[in-house]
DNA sequence: AAATAGTCCAACCGCTATCGG
DNA sequence: TCCGATAGCGGTTGGACTATT
């Protein structure tokens, strides 16, 4: 078991004070990001480097947008949740100023209870068969279709495929643009296949057209 | 006004992946 | 090839805040 990296006598711990913001801030500024756990210690901060990192990505990055999520937003957090599942940071790529913590907190605290309201499995998507809510009589019958998407959690290279190839349909259409539209188009893809029996079929898409 | 319950989110923890010696 | 150090990721927790009773 190795030790864990934050157990060093005098480390702070907690809630992160201005000075120590600014300490980062003004370092990274200076010195670029590179190895957090110097950084920490050259910054004259008495944080482990781990949580250095945590804070600057989370939080005093230039580039975070902060505040509500729009609706183009949260769609999209769901139709990449229905493609990847938890893979918070792969998500939170696709979304720009938009941290993976971020995401991962609006998912559970905001459209996990969403679709748990709208009698959809947030695991997978699929629809309950005791849906909760008024909303329910909006969606198709259950089908067993976003699973067919999921591909297992053993399985790696399945889902670096599938977010290298969302990436480079972003990069063709424009970085800064949220496009909703994931079809793929390449014929004979698999990926493909599923995204289109997904299209046809997935609840919680459905939901939004 | 006080107590309690519910919600949100920053931060931590533990694990795996990656890299360099 | 092995091993240790570090980065990065996802799950979880704890405290602050808000709503409800």
């Amino acid at each position: 078991m190795r030790k864990p990296c934050c157990d060093k006598q005098g480390t702070n711990k907690g809630a992160w004070s201005k000075q120590e913001d600014q300490k980062l801030i003004d370092y990274i500024r200076t010195h670029g990001e590179g190895c957090w756990r110097s950084i920490s210690e050259a910054a004259g901060l008495h944080r482990c480097g781990k949580s250095c990192r945590l804070r600057w990505i989370n939080y005093l990055r230039p580039d975070i947008k902060r505040g509500n999520f729009a609706q183009d937003e949260e769609e999209l957090i769901i139709k990449l949740h229905a493609l990847l599942g938890n893979r918070w940071a792969l998500i939170a790529g696709r979304l720009p100023g938009r941290t993976d913590n971020e995401v991962k907190n609006y998912w559970n605290s905001h459209i996990k209870r969403k679709l748990v309201k709208m009698g959809i499995d947030p695991n997978n998507h699929k629809l309950n068969q005791y849906p909760i809510g008024p909303q329910t009589q909006h969606v198709v019958p259950p089908r067993n279709v976003a699973c067919k998407l999921r591909v297992s959690s053993t399985d790696n290279d399945g889902v670096s495929d599938a977010a290298s190839y969302l990436k480079d349909e972003t990069l063709a259409a424009g970085e800064s643009n949220l496009d909703l539209d994931l079809s793929i188009a390449v014929p004979s893809s698999p990926i493909k296949n599923i995204e289109e029996n997904q299209k046809k079929t997935d609840p919680t898409l459905l939901l939004f057209r």
